[in-house]
DNA sequence: GCGTCGATGGCA
DNA sequence: GCCATCGACGCG
């Protein structure tokens, strides 16, 4: 037969994607959240992985952004922030769904990138249209908070090929946060059907 | 298609 | 008493 056994395929495919190493995430949030845009996030349940393309991100710059959870000071939820770059820092909001950041920055400068909404890859199909929902679908909850994401479980790979068009807006869901609602500090791309429902342009024709 | 509202629990 | 949300419902 013609056909290539699928995990010929598969293997192929994942060749071109190369593991982020910790030192790609020591970077300030502000330019972390944009070149996230377009990387694949990895994530094992079980015997399975499953591989999603970033496609939403928002930034929380530190603790002088009022929509910064770390604005509050230092606690235990906020404490993965103060950390180094690269773990997860996983909360839960509204007593329903964990929401996945990815640390940014220096240690002691609490920064953090809130991933909003992926696509999934690789012929699965599931709805990651959403914070709460990307969770969902991945599993990712408040048991992975601290989880480098140097791991096993949970990583993010590159696709040097992959070279995303990117638009900066106002972020989601922070009215309270005075002059700091209106930073351009969530970034998505454009041409994603994936869009959290809240973007403003997941429903616009194009 | 759009606005409004309730669920639900950890956190300060 | 607040939320870095979602989905159901009412309206038209």
């Amino acid at each position: 037969m013609t056909a290539f056994p699928m995990a010929a395929v598969a293997a192929t495919w994942s060749c071109s994607l190369i593991q982020l190493e910790q030192s790609f995430y020591a970077q300030p949030a502000l330019t972390l959240a944009q070149a996230l845009i377009g990387k694949v996030i990895a994530r094992r349940v079980r015997r399975k992985v499953f591989h999603a393309r970033i496609v939403e991100t928002e930034a929380y710059v530190g603790s002088h952004d009022l929509a910064c959870h770390a604005s509050k000071g230092r606690t235990n939820r906020t404490e993965v922030m103060f950390g180094p770059a690269g773990r997860a820092y996983v909360y839960l909001i509204y007593g329903v769904y964990d929401m996945f950041n990815i640390v940014a920055g220096e240690v002691d400068d609490p920064q953090a990138v809130l991933i909003r909404a992926a696509e999934p890859l690789n012929g699965w199909s599931a709805d990651l249209s959403g914070p709460g929902k990307l969770t969902r679908a991945l599993k990712i909850s408040r048991a992975d908070n601290g989880v480098a994401l140097t791991s096993d479980r949970l990583h993010l790979l590159d696709d040097p090929a992959d070279r995303p068009q990117i638009v900066a807006t106002p972020r989601i869901g922070i009215d309270y946060a005075r002059e700091w609602k209106h930073e351009l500090l969530r970034f998505l791309d454009p041409t994603s059907k994936a869009l959290s429902s809240r973007s403003g342009l997941s429903s616009t024709p194009r």
